[in-house]
This record gives C-alpha cells, structure tokens and sequence, in this order.
RNA sequence: GCGGACGUGGCGGAACUGGUAGACGCAACGGACUUAAAAUCCGUCGGCCGAAAGGCCAUGGGGGUUCGAUUCCCCCCGCCCGCACCA
C-alpha cells in the first residue's frame, strides 16, 4: 500500500492551485457574494500557531462557502506600519522599510505554505505608497466634512516610544506596547472626532446591527464608549461668601439630579480651576494637590486609596432650597477629565461620597425610600442606598420614584436657568498623530501666515522621503530632520512653509483595509459599485485584544467613509467571531531558565531535559510566547506532519472561541488521521468513475447522509470541533462497512473528501484524484444530505421509571403513543420496578417513555 | 465595585427548543502482529458494591419547579476575561 506522503503532495497541490489561478476572485453581481476576513498580520517576520489557527477558521468558512456556491472573497495583506521596525532600525541598523519588506516575504512565503484559500492579487501592504495615499485623500475629505480637528490637549506621552498614546493605548497607566509609566504633555494633536458618532456607534450595539457579534465584545464596546444621562447644572457662590474673581459658581454632573436634596456637599478635582485659585495663596493646599497628582493611577492604588479632601474657604447655595448652603471641597477622588471635574456629593446614596462625609463629619441625609421599608427606621449611615425607590425629605420631588425624580429636577434647574439634562460619554475623540517616520504621512502643511493647510490633492501622495538607516539610530522623528521632504511652498499663498512631520497611528491604516481589499481602485480609495457588491464584511475573524481599539476605530471609519460618499455601509463587519488563543505548556529548569518544549522529554509522567538528564520543573500552560519559550514553529510541524495535519489539530480539541492547548500528543493525532483517511481511501482507486447515484437505505447510506447534514450544520455555526467529531464517527462506520455495496461505498467517500476538503485541503484533493474524481474538489459543489435517509424507522427509545431509565425499547419511529405505552410496559425491569401499580405514563414520541410508579 | 463568560471522567470536550449524561478525540490499561520496538489492528476505560445479573452515587455546593433538570428559577462557592474612584 503507496504510504501518504505530505511532503511531496501538499506542495504539488499548492502549485496546481496557484498556476491555475483557482482563488482568484472577480466581482460578479449575478452570484451571492460571501466575503471572509481574517485580521491581517503586522510582518513580525514570522507566523506561529495562533496565525495557523486564525487563518485555518477563515479558510474553512471561504472553502465551504465556495462549494455552497457562493462567490468568495478572502485577501491577505499586511498592518505594515508600525513602532518594531524603528526599533529593529535602531537596534539592527536595517531602514524599516527594508526590514518590513522582508518580514512580509518571510511570511507570506509561511502563509502560502499552509495552502489558504487566498486571493493572493489582492494583497497589498499598508506601506505602499498606493495605499496610504489614498488614506491621505480619505483624511482630506474627513477634513472637509468637519470630521477632523486639531487640538492642543494633554496627551498620554510614552517616554520609551517617544510617541503619543491614545487613551485606549494606555494600560494601567502604562504603555501599552512599551509598558513604560505614560507621562502626560501638552502637545497640538490631530484628532478624529469620533464622539459625534457616539450615539451610533452606541445604539448599533443593541438595535441588532451587531446581533452577530460575541456578546462580549459587545459589552466592552458598550462600557468603553460609556453613555450616562444626567444634568449638567451651576452652584451659585453663597452670598456672604467671597466668591473668587472670574469664576461663576461651580458646574457640576450628575446622573442622580433626583438626590439633590440629599446633598451635603461639593467637591472639585485636584486640578479643577477653582483648586488651583485657592492653592495660589494657601501653600498647605498646594501641598495637598501636590500629594494628589503624585498617587498612582495603578489598580492596588485606585483600590486602597482613602477618599481625601480638603475645605476650600467657599460655599455655595443649594439651587432648590432657599438659605441652605453647601462647603466646598477638593477630593482626589474627582477626575478632572470626566464631567465638569466637580460634583455635589450625596452621601446617602453613593458610597464614595459616603466614605467622604464619614471622615470629614459632614451630614448624611436619606432621599430615597426603598419599597417595604419605613421613614422612621430606614438608615444609610453604615452603607449608602444606591437602588432604586420612593423620593422623601425631597421638597417637590417628594414620593416620585427615581426616574421621575430625575425627570423633575432637571426640569426644575432648566426652569431656573442654572442647568440642563446632558449625556456624558466616556468615549473620547481619537487623538491619530504619531510623531514617528514610520507611517502614513498626515497629509497637511504649516504655513506662517496661512496657518494650517491641506495638501493639494493634485499633490498626492505625500510620499515618506528617503532617509539613510542611521538616522534611526538618533531618537526622535528623523522627518523633522529631512529639509528636502520637510520645506515646502505653501499651497496658499507660495510662502515658504513646513510639512507636517506626524504621521497616523497605525489604527488609521487597519480602519478600511477591509474596503480597499473588496474595491481597490488606481485612482481612488475605493471603488462604490464594487464596495456595494461586497461589503459589509460577512465573517470576520480575530483576537478579543481588538475588540474595543481596531473594531471601534473600524466601524467609525465605515460612518466616515459613507458621509463621504466612499461606501454606503455604516456596519462595516455583519459576523464577527474572535477566537481563543493557542496555549502550551511551560518548563524550567533546575535554575529557574524557561526551556524550549524541544529540550524537555517526557518520561513516566516525568519532565526531564533532553540533553542533561536534570529535572525539569512543568510550568502552567501559557499562551505561547517567546519569553517563555513554550513556542512551537509551524514549519517545523509541517516539515514532520504535513500542514493538514496542523490544521486539523488547532480546529480539533477545543471549540474555536476558547482557548486551545498545543500538545505533541495532539498533533500526532491528527497525522494518524490523515494516514487512516488515506489508508482508507486508497484500495478503491477509481471509485468515483462509474457513480451513481445509489438507491435505497443501507446503514453506510444513513451515516453518509448524517455526516453529511452535522457537518454543514456545524461549520455554519462555527463548531469546528463538533464538525470533526462527526468526521470521525463517519470513519468510524466507513471503515467497518467491508459489505457494503459499492455504489453505497463510492458515495460515501464521495462525501467524506468533499467534507474534510475545507480541513484538510491537499489531502483531500490527492484523494479525490486517487478516486478518479473531476477537475479539483475544491471546486466541487458542497454535498447535499437526502433528507429521507436522515429520518430513521426505529427508533430506541429509554424507559423510565420515577425518572429513572430502566431499559429501553426499539420500535417503529411512527408508533403511536398507545403502542409506545404498551410495550414499555411489557418490560421485565419496568414490571418489577412499578410493582406498586401504575399512576401515570408519559410518552414522548421520538424521545421517551417515562412511568410514574407508586 | 460594574459588566461578560464559565464550572461535566485522568485530560480536551459532547448532550438540538428540559427527555438514555459522558458522543468524538487524547492519555492509560489488556491483547494480536513483531526477534524487539514503532506503526497498525481488536478490546476495556466516571466512582462505589457485586462472581454476574444488577444496584447505588455522580454534571462546583445547597434548595426549588417538573413525570423527568448538565439544561429553567433562587442562594452560595470557585475560576477566567474586560472596565474601573466615570459622579
């Protein structure tokens, strides 16, 4: 028997597919269209496993819809620009252009290997210049729409990267790329205003336009962009007071208008206006601003941290109680970025503001009753009330209920003319300038009378200028040090002028690749016709890391996109699916070294080092990272397996959203599968010539026509793990059926190498061919399970006494469920188990017969 | 603290709208083939009692609804992820 041999005919099949341009798709508005997208790579310069499994998800979904009939698009490209290849300039010496472009070889070449359903002609890589020109076009018409703005603002400045983070970059306070303590500056940044859309991009969440994305994702877009309602209102300065010059009350927000009678207080944040007023003159104030800007904004920190504050020699009215007046105080618990950076506490009813008035002794006045308890006895003066309930000790808002409450005190400050109801977003504007060379230059021009200008579209692409690889080595932006690309007329008025040295945060660039991708055009972003035919997105696929940054950034730029006559989309993604990562186990050796699986053998359930002998201490199992070595490389897996073994094995052991551990066990498995699909395949050579189509029942054709149905059924659903379950099952029965017919037999494996081609591609085209099948299976239609040989004629049915299964019968499917009844009855185990006589039995056709004994 | 997901054999995991818990795979064990090993093939495989037939227990724990609960409801416990002094 010829032995399977992946090495020679995973290639030779790779080959056939490319010269006969197989993948290549064309726009064609007569047939449904179906697109995939898997998020591209950033060109590290290697794939590892996660990519394999990523893309193997993508693939599955492109083959199996080609096969449905549907016109397919799935592209490959590459998230090109980027922080890593300065440093690798820097490090190394290599120009980032050079490095990335052999990243890109590097990996394409990897990916290629592992025999994707890829329309190669349509790659590009977000570094070319016919890309990101067309992004710098996409920019001025934001620009001309009102979408863009430049801001001077305190920015998130990251000392290591020496570059600007947006809000969503900064973890903990930290980089997020460079883990280094984020630092804050004032610099003029262009930003995109994201926040007009806040409403949308909020309500797209839950009025269905996303239904199908993970309801996690969901929830983090929806907590990140952060939507509360409230008032927005003025505390006037208390006559007899001495208000400070220049300022007219305190604004506050607040979502709980409705406690204001409850009100105790007011507080400012350390940095707020009036703070920094009184500090002037008051060095024990300033003191204690001071010690406030230095407390860290870490989570032990934020979590231990007591409330504090100090007294300002202030005081304000309350706006609906005539002669009350209220302190006010610095708390360094206010943010100075959200709302008005001051609040009115309420101790009764919000526990920071609790914790505030028990240290400083100030009044704690209930407001809201919870239903069932009474006036005389309810207390907040351990906990504060935060549910809802009965307004009381409230003057006009006295027995409405929360909302009404809110409702009529916004009404009221409205009435007064100190406030109004108003919406806070937490969402921020997307702050997009980089002050790095490795980017999509921002397409504008400082002028020294004109100001700041837009760059003449006829003068696009803004194209990066040649810089030597050793000006990498000097830290900062090496375009500002470039005065051929740097000094330029400006487009106004002709006087000498300067470029923008920022570039865009490469978020801008993976913000509608999607589209370029569906609809590149020479001479514009994106084609509409073509955008139209092929977007939204139908299935897309990632990692969760992205699911606030790239995903919000994505669905803003479709908005943006459509106000400007770009796409007509406003959804950019219709499925979304992210996937778990790919884990494996940990090892160190006697020092504390991390070791490579590699150097670690097994032996008796013992880890021991390859080379030494010494014991090796197994570690948790990690996501793979390379400080931890617990890598694998996907070459060496295909060089010793076959890439359809790999494939198979990172679809196989876990459903595709949770995580998936990387096991040696595991992929040896799968190698032993691929040789029994071979083994088995390989007697009946020719098979598929003389078929046809075979009549009757037989318990191959029922098992043919299961498989046939769960597989589809389970790929549709994204249950790649259920889909090969099945798979094996077939086998299981393909193999043992020697005397079935062979027009049975030939249907059969008819189907099981049209049901693992989107799994294992090349193997299951060599055993096509083996069979004698026609032209490629990738191009054969998708089988169709015959509904009538999925109904069964008997069916087993359990029995049940009290609940408990105490034999079954088999009987005719369609039995009634008299016949049912009866012969349930007639069992050995049932007359013995209800020997006490019969009260009831209930029959479920199809699934069970249970009698309730006494 | 808020939000989301989850908890089933030695392991990864199945179980459609409540209806035979543990499909399928991995590991392990026994056997066949082999000089031997690998590969392959056959078989066993949740726990306890039992020679067997069979019985009892069992889906994190406790209650409830139901003829029947991994599935629905309530209360706990544990783990993972995201956000976090957001007023």
């Amino acid at each position: 028997m010829a032995r399977y041999n992946p090495k020679e005919v995973e290639p030779k099949w790779r080959r056939r597919w490319e010269d006969r341009e197989v993948f290549r798709t064309r726009d064609d508005a007569a047939r449904p269209k179906y697109y995939v997208l898997e998020m591209f790579p950033y060109p590290s310069g290697r794939i590892h496993i996660g990519h394999v499994r990523n893309y193997a998800m993508g693939d599955v979904v492109a083959r199996y819809k080609r096969a449905c009939g549907f016109n397919v698009l799935h592209p490959m490209g590459w998230d090109a620009f980027g922080l890593p290849a300065e440093n690798a300039a820097m490090q190394t010496g290599a120009h980032p252009e050079a490095w990335t472009r052999k990243n890109i070889a590097d990996m394409r070449a990897q990916l290629k290997a592992l025999g994707l359903s890829i329309d190669w002609s349509r790659e590009f890589a977000t570094c070319d210049v016919e890309y990101y020109r067309w992004q710098q076009k996409l920019f001025l018409d934001f620009w001309k729409a009102g979408f863009v703005e430049r801001r001077e603002s305190y920015v998130n400045w990251d000392p290591v990267d020496m570059t600007v983070l947006a809000n969503e970059q900064v973890i903990e306070g930290k980089g997020w790329r460079s883990g280094a303590v984020v630092e804050r500056r004032k610099l003029n940044q262009w930003v995109l205003k994201i926040t007009d859309n806040a409403e949308d991009l909020l309500a797209a969440i839950d009025d269905g336009r996303l239904k199908d994305w993970p309801e996690n994702v969901r929830a983090m877009q929806r907590n990140w962009i952060g939507k509360s309602k409230g008032a927005r209102f003025r505390f006037r300065f208390a006559p007899g007071t001495p208000a400070p010059a220049g300022f007219d009350g305190v604004e506050v927000f607040t979502t709980r208008p409705d406690t204001l009678f409850g009100a105790s207080f007011v507080a400012v944040a350390p940095d707020h206006p009036l703070a920094a007023h009184f500090a002037a003159s008051d060095p024990s104030l300033a003191a204690f601003i001071a010690e406030c800007q230095k407390s860290g904004v870490s989570a032990e920190a934020v979590e231990t941290a007591e409330r504090k504050g100090r007294a300002l020699p202030v005081e304000v009215s309350h706006p609906f109680v005539k002669d009350r007046t209220l302190p006010v105080w610095i708390a360094n618990f206010i943010l100075m970025t959200y709302g008005t950076g001051a609040i009115f506490g309420c101790p009764g009813h919000d526990q920071r503001d609790h914790d505030f008035a028990t240290r400083y002794g100030l009044p704690i006045i209930p407001v809201v009753l919870p239903e069932g308890e009474d006036p005389q006895t309810f207390s907040v003066a351990k906990e504060a009330f935060t549910g809802d309930g009965a307004l009381y000790n409230s003057g006009f808002l006295n027995g409405l209920s929360v909302e009404a409450g809110i409702e009529a005190a916004i009404a009221r400050l409205e009435q007064q003319g100190v406030g109004r109801g108003e919406t806070q977003w937490r969402l921020r504007d997307w702050g997009v300038s980089r002050q790095r060379f490795w980017g999509c230059p921002i397409p504008a021009i400082h002028c020294p009378t004109c100001g700041v200008v837009p760059v003449p579209e006829k003068d696009l692409p803004v194209k990066l200028p040649e810089v030597a690889a050793e000006e990498f080595k000097t830290p900062g932006n090496p375009l500002a040090r470039t005065p051929a690309w740097l000094n330029v007329p400006c487009p106004d008025c002709g006087a000498a002028a300067r470029r923008e040295t920022d570039t865009f945060d490469t978020f801008v660039d993976s913000s509608w690749y999607f589209a370029r991708f569906a609809a590149g055009r020479p001479d514009r972003p994106v084609d509409r016709a073509a955008a139209d035919y092929w977007l939204p997105v139908d299935q897309y696929i990632g990692g969760v890391e992205h699911a606030i940054l790239h995903l919000l950034y994505a669905r803003w730029f479709a908005r943006a996109m459509t106000a400007t006559g770009h796409l007509s989309v406003d959804e950019p993604f219709r499925r979304l699916f992210t996937q778990g990562m790919v884990t494996h186990a940990t090892y160190r050796d006697s020092r504390g070294q991390w070791l490579f699986p590699e150097e670690v053998v097994i032996e008796d359930g013992r880890a021991r080092h390859a080379a030494t002998g010494d014991a090796v201490e197994p570690g948790p199992v990690e996501k793979m990272s390379k400080s931890k070595k617990n890598v694998v490389a996907p070459e060496v897996i295909a060089d010793s397996y076959g890439v359809d073994a790999a494939r198979w094995f990172v679809l196989s052991d876990s459903p595709p959203e949770r995580d998936v551990e990387w096991t040696e066990a595991g992929v040896n498995g799968a190698w032993k599968l691929v040789n029994r699909i071979w083994d088995l395949a390989e007697p009946h050579k020719g098979a598929l010539a003389g078929l046809r189509p075979p009549a009757g029942s037989s318990e191959l054709r029922r098992a043919t026509h299961a498989a046939i149905a769960g597989v589809t059924d389970d790929i549709e659903h994204f249950r790649f793990n259920k889909a090969i379950a099945r798979l094996y099952e077939f086998l299981n029965v393909l193999k043992r059926a020697d005397a079935a017919a062979e027009a049975d037999r030939a249907e059969a494996l008819h189907a099981l190498v049209r049901l693992i081609a989107p799994f294992t591609p090349h193997l299951a085209e060599e055993v096509y061919e083996h069979l004698g099948g026609q032209g490629f299976v990738c191009d054969a239609p998708w089988p169709k399970a015959d509904e009538a040989l999925l109904v069964k004629s008997t069916v087993v049915l359990a029995v049940q006494v009290n609940g408990k299964r105490r034999g079954e019968i088999e009987i005719a499917a369609d039995a009634t469920t008299a016949e049912a009844e009866k012969a349930a009855l007639a069992l050995e185990e049932v007359r013995r188990h209800a020997a006490g006589g019969v009260k009831k039995v209930i029959v479920v056709p199809g699934r069970i017969v249970n009698i309730v004994a006494a």
